[in-house]
DNA sequence: AATCTATTTCGAATTATTTCGAACCGAGCC
DNA sequence: GGCTCGGTTCGAAATAATTCGAAATAGATT
């Protein structure tokens, strides 16, 4: 519960820090906000059911990921604006401390 | 040696997804392009000597971080490019399979 | 209610990460 | 040479992540 701004998004890189992670992002990704089944996404990372479901709920616990029911199907999709918040995370206060301008 | 790009990044994300090393990343990032030598960070981080120096190694084998040498001083710094290739990545091709405009 | 389909949860083995003291290395100085 | 200062490497223990088969769940179909 009590986590700071760094530890969350400590744990949204971690999330993304593994490649078959990664890759199911960048496949959800293309597929827009409506996103993709769970089993779209398997036929695509090629894995055991049971090891998918696993990855699937780290990037959901992170925050990466959101999730919605339809029936049994389980849409995945990308969380943009949490995506943003850390891609901007990681820029903020670039050369606060005397940076010559255009480093960043 | 042999890797792919999404590996490398997935490797780069990795090595940012810890609390220690990504309060590490924004030091140096806001230290600008010059960094900071490893003692200006440990006293920033408080860590034992041998765990600094463990992870500033992660963040350089990633190239998420660059080091040079001062004397007997070691600074380090961050790899602008890498970065922004690391955040252009996560939202390459989205939408690309008919989302909406305006989705990202 | 039985069954099929889509997906998650459990459990346990394997593998990787994290941590830090102790030993080590290189540069500068007396 | 011998000493100190700034950092790194070694080694080994504690902790966490990854994997997948088997069992469980939940909704749709007959």
């Amino acid at each position: 519960m009590s986590s700071t701004k760094l530890e969350r998004h400590a744990e949204q890189l971690s999330a993304l820090g593994h490649p078959i992670r990664l890759k199911i992002l960048r496949f959800v990704v293309t597929a827009g906000p409506e996103g993709s089944a769970a089993g779209e996404i398997q036929s695509h990372v090629d894995l055991p059911a049971s090891t998918l479901s696993h990855h699937l709920k780290r990037l959901v616990d992170a925050s990466v990921l959101v999730t919605r029911s339809e029936g049994t199907f389980h849409y995945y999709a990308a969380n943009y604006p949490t995506l943003q918040a850390l891609t901007d995370y990681l820029w903020e206060d670039c050369c606060k401390n005397g940076g010559k301008p255009g480093c960043c």
